[in-house]
DNA sequence: CGCGCTCTTGATCTTCGTCAACGTGAGTGG
DNA sequence: CCACTCACGTTGACGAAGATCAAGAGCGCG
């Protein structure tokens, strides 16, 4: 399987970090580390056995819901450090799909040995916990995000909620490149691909943002917020 | 403090389920059961610090984000059973502020001798994981909700989320009353006030419900749900 | 070069937010 | 008991914002 959480970069913030040194490989045993994804391969999908719980090493993807009879609808966007899979454990099935929108990396953790290596690891329960926690704020934070009565305040606070989440690795602070979609931006927002688009001028017109195609510079981050915020 | 869990009704799915019997007076010892709180009373207060998570004995509450310049919004509900302040446990303060909907009664628990008790009930730790796991998968039902196009879709899902969380308590299957008022759904849905008495207008028209005042039946649930995804 | 795909822009129609008026019920004080 | 107020909810009219339809621009790829 060879599993390598040794010389990972996001090991720090990941499963390894609550496991010491000279036990780590009982949960190598049960990750496979470093699989590839192109774009639009699936990791999992929607109503099948949820066994896997994926951590994002590198690249990006998203989780979309498929209702009876509607368009799927994209639920969430997944960074590098990220996991994915946190809502579908409760229950037997994934409740969601989930395909790589870039080349991508993502390593694959069993989940019921995840769970029985927590009674041996405190700190890995206390991990999953805290884990789970910063999850919730997250998808909190992007409910209120969605809400919002303006598409333009939408997209900005969108924009800023991904920029938050990618600086916690890379510090160049007013640069973010959008992976996804004009298509799955609107689907996320519940918003018409049209309509984020004319956001996107709305915000350049306004002086808050610059763009080449999906690469965003922001050039007034305070405004921006303040007008995210309204 | 007079700690009682052993009577309570929500026990076999609150944190009580975990612990033995014997062992229970650990819990009781951290826990303040049955605090009453009256409309408008606030749990927490946003940007305060977070010590205590608070299970929803009796009644309904509310949190709500406070933005730096803009009315506040709504974030979520919380009924009977349900735990309120999970996302805030991962940093030192609450992200949102908590009031009271309707006359409850709330059972207050100090989260860092919970987090202390896990080391010893490893079943403490497996259902603090699945009740993540559960609260999560609502908030990206309800994401998905709100991000739905009409104004009516959005409601009448709002109205199937509540619904389905109030069965798990109580069987009747076909009613449910809305103890927040119409700005508090309004908020939380993103919509305006009178948006949202016209979608209950046109849920009426449409045959899918019926109601009076707050309290809501649904006369055709296949149709609402339908109706809900469009 | 043409073909498909994504993104953008323009024109029109629909929906929703806003402002206003009105209805209802609870609480208050005469 | 009845007016009065006040909070809440509903309904109507109108204007603004966004969905939809249509066309065109930019780009990679065979």
């Amino acid at each position: 399987m060879n599993s390598d959480c040794e010389n990972c970069t996001l090991a720090y913030r990941c499963v390894p970090s609550a496991i010491s040194a000279k036990e780590l490989f009982r949960f190598t045993n049960i990750v496979s580390t470093n699989e590839p994804y192109q774009p639009h391969d699936k990791l999992f999908e929607q109503s099948t056995k949820a066994d896997y719980l994926y951590v994002v090493k590198s690249g990006s993807f998203k989780t979309s819901i498929q209702g009876s009879s509607s368009n799927p609808h994209v639920n969430g966007f997944f960074l590098p450090g990220e996991l994915i899979g946190m809502e579908s454990m409760a229950g037997n099935n994934y409740l969601s799909s989930s395909t790589a929108i870039e080349n991508s990396l993502a390593c694959k953790i069993n989940y019921r040995q995840l769970g029985a290596l927590r009674k041996d690891f405190p700190l890995l329960s206390d991990l999953s916990v805290k884990l789970y926690s910063q999850t919730l704020a997250l998808s909190q934070n992007i409910l209120s995000c969605v809400s919002k009565q303006s598409a333009a305040q939408r997209l900005a606070c969108f924009i800023l909620i991904l920029m938050k989440r990618t600086k916690q690795l890379n510090q160049q602070a007013s640069e973010v490149y959008l992976s996804m979609s004009r298509q799955d931006i609107a689907s996320h927002l519940g918003l018409a691909v049209e309509t984020v688009s004319r956001s996107f001028s709305t915000l350049i017109k306004q002086g808050l943002i610059k763009k080449t195609n999906r690469l965003i510079y922001i050039t007034d981050h305070s405004k921006l917020q303040l007008f995210s915020t309204h």
